[in-house]
DNA sequence: CTGAAAGCGCTTACAG
DNA sequence: CTGAAAGCGCTTACAG
C-alpha cells in the first residue's frame, strides 16, 4: 500500500500539504487539493490508522469486552452500545472472550480472571479510554480489583468492586409486575421454577415473589419452590415434582424452564395456558414459538447497552472513573 | 500511562533494552530482566499497540465486515472463524456495519454499497491482510468490484465477482435429503412453501425438489407451490393456500415459515406431524420449541465461518487473491 | 498557501 | 550484554 510520504512526492507536494488536504484543513489552494484527491483516488491510497493515531491521541475509543459473543444477550447489548456511541462519534473496539469455547467456563473463576486479563491488556495497549465489560449471564463480577488507567463499566451483571458502575435488569419491579399478573388471572395456588440457588436472579425472584404474595394475603408454600439448573430439562423435572401438589399457575425463573414445563405437559396431555398458567422470563425468542406463546419479562438488552455507553460517556466527560452507582432496569411484561 | 521510554529512564537503562527484555530476546542479563519486568509490574506499563505495529509490520490481522452482529447466524460464523485463526496466531477485527439500524437495508443497494466501502476504509486503514465478509442473509454479493490491496473472502452469500471465493450452503444436495426424508415417509402429495422467487436459496430448493419428485416419478403440481417472503406471517398465509389442495406434507424453505403453517394448523385445530407433516429449513433455535419439533436442514454455520478462514489462511500463504472457486456446504437433516 | 523539521512510542540492525 | 541512532507513517506548530 502507498504511504502519504510517496503519494507527496507523486503530487510535487510536502507531506504536510498532503496531511492537510487530506483533514480538510482550510490552509490549502483549492488546485494543488484536488491534485491530491485525484492522486489518492488513483492510488488507492489509504491513510494508516497505527501512524495517525500515534501522533494525535485523543482517540475516543471504547474498548467492549465481551464474554461470549454467542451468548443470545449479547449482540442486542452490543447493538445499544454501538447506537449509543456511533452517535457520539465513539470508536468500538471487540473483543471476544468466547468463554463457551475457551475457558471452563463456570467452573474456574481462575480461567476467567486470566481471560479477562488479556482481554484489558489488549484492550489497553490499544489505547482505549474505557472499558465496558459485557457479562455472559448476569451475576456479580470481581475481575477488576486492580486499578486500571481507564474506567470500567459492567453491562449486564453486578459488581461491587471499587464501586465500578454496572447496568443489570430490575429483578424486583419486574418480578412484582408478572407477580400481580398472575394474580390479576385469579390463581393462589402459584408454583415457582427458580433458577439455581446461589444466583442473585433467582435470590431476588424468589424473595419479590414471595413478598408480593404475602402483601396480597395469599399463602406462600414453600414446598411449591424449587431452585434448579436454568435448563429446559430441569424444567421438566420441576413440573413433574411441583405439578403434584395442584397448582394452578407456574412462574419459572426463564423461558427454558417455562419450555420444560411445556414439554412436561404435552408429554402427559396437558393444555399449556388451559391446564396449567405458565409464564417464563427473558423474552429469549422461543417463548413466542411455544404454543401457546408464553407469557414472558422481557430483557431490556438495547436498554442496558445504551444506559452502558451513556454511564461510560459521563464517566469520560466528568474524568471521573468511579463514584456512579449501578443502575437496574425494569423487565416489560409480554402477555401471550 | 506510562511509556517505555519512562519505564527505561526508571530502570536506568535504554529503551533498547527494555524492548528487548519485553519481547523475550536472549541477549539479557537475567539481572536486568527482572529488574525490568519488575518495574513494569508496578507501574502497570502497556505496551502501545499503535507503535509497535507502526514499526514491524507483519500483523497477521484479519477484518470481519459483519453485515448485522444481530442476524441469527452471525455469532456462530463468527465463532467459526475464530477459532480457526486464534489457532492459527491471526488476530480478528470486527467491523459491524449494523445494516438493520443503520441503512434502508434490501431498499438501497446504493447505501450497502457505501456501507462497505467504509467498513473496508476503517479495516485497510487498520492493516487488515485480508478481508471477510460476513452476509446477514445468504444472496449474491456485488460490493468488490474494485480491486482491493488484500485477498477477500465471502462468507455465507454468493459472488461472480473477480473470482472472489465464497462460503455457502449446498442448497441442492441438502434439498435432495429433505425431500427423500419426507418421501420415505410415504407422502406423495407435498406442498412446497419457498421463500421469495428472486432468492437465490428458493430458486435452487425449488428446483432441487422437483427434479427428486420427478426422479421418484411423482407428479409435480406447480399449484402446491408458492413463493412468499420468509416470515411466520408469510407461512400462515401461504398454509390457507396449500393445504385446501389436500396435501399430506409441506416442504418449508425455512423455519419462520414452518411456524407459520404450524400457526395455522393450531389455529383451525389440526396437529402439526399428525394431520400434516410440516419440515422446515436453517435449524434455528425456535424449530425445537415448536410442538412438535420440527425437522430441518441445520445450517452449518461453524463450518461456514471455519472454512471462509481456510480459504483466507490459504489465499495469504499462497500469496494470491482470487483464483479459489466458491464452497458450499451441505445441511445436516435434523429428524424430529 | 506551502514546506522543513520534530516527534508520537515503539523495534531493529549495528557497534561496542 | 547494552546503548545510540534510525525509522515505521503520520500530524502539527512554525517559518516563510
Amino acid at each position: 500500500m502507498i504511504t502519504l510520504k510517496e503519494l507527496a512526492d507523486r503530487c510535487g507536494v510536502s507531506t504536510a500539504t498532503v496531511s492537510n488536504a487530506i483533514n480538510g484543513k482550510s490552509n490549502i489552494s483549492e488546485s494543488t487539493k484536488m491534485r491530491i484527491l485525484q492522486m489518492i483516488e488513483e492510488t488507492g491510497y489509504k491513510p494508516n490508522f497505527m501512524a495517525r493515531n500515534l501522533r494525535v491521541n485523543s482517540k475516543r475509543t471504547i474498548g467492549l469486552i465481551i464474554e461470549e459473543l454467542s451468548a443470545f444477550t449479547s449482540p442486542a447489548i452490543i447493538e445499544g452500545i454501538m447506537r449509543y456511541f456511533e452517535a457520539q462519534k465513539y470508536e468500538t473496539i471487540l473483543y471476544n472472550m468466547r468463554v463457551y469455547s475457551n475457558l471452563n467456563w463456570m467452573d474456574d473463576e481462575k480461567f476467567l480472571q486470566s481471560g479477562v486479563n488479556n482481554a484489558v491488556d489488549e484492550l489497553l495497549s490499544k489505547q482505549v479510554n474505557g472499558i465496558i465489560h459485557v457479562a455472559e449471564h448476569s451475576r456479580k463480577l470481581k475481575y477488576y480489583n486492580h486499578i486500571l488507567p481507564v474506567p470500567v463499566v459492567i453491562s449486564y451483571a453486578y459488581t461491587d468492586e471499587r464501586k465500578l458502575p454496572y447496568v443489570s435488569i430490575d429483578d424486583e419491579t419486574s418480578t412484582v409486575k408478572m407477580a400481580e399478573y398472575i394474580l390479576s388471572k385469579g390463581h393462589t395456588k402459584i408454583a415457582m421454577i427458580c433458577g439455581l440457588n446461589d444466583n442473585l436472579h433467582a435470590q431476588k425472584r424468589y424473595n419479590s415473589f414471595k413478598r408480593v404474595l404475602k402483601e396480597h394475603n395469599i399463602h406462600f408454600d414453600e414446598d411449591l419452590c424449587v431452585f434448579v439448573n436454568w435448563t429446559r430439562d430441569a424444567g421438566k423435572e420441576a413440573a413433574a415434582k411441583v405439578l403434584k401438589k395442584g397448582v394452578t399457575a407456574v412462574f419459572c425463573h426463564n423461558d427454558f424452564l417455562a419450555a420444560g414445563v411445556y414439554d412436561y405437559l404435552y408429554e402427559h396431555n396437558m393444555q399449556p395456558g388451559k391446564d396449567l398458567f405458565v409464564t417464563g422470563f427473558d423474552d429469549h425468542i422461543v417463548s413466542s414459538y411455544l404454543h401457546p406463546g408464553i407469557t414472558t419479562m422481557k430483557l431490556p438488552l438495547l436498554e442496558i447497552g445504551r444506559k452502558s455507553a451513556e454511564l461510560m460517556d459521563n464517566l469520560l466527560k466528568s474524568d471521573a472513573k468511579y463514584g456512579i452507582e449501578g443502575f437496574e432496569i425494569p423487565c416489560e411484561l409480554i402477555a401471550r
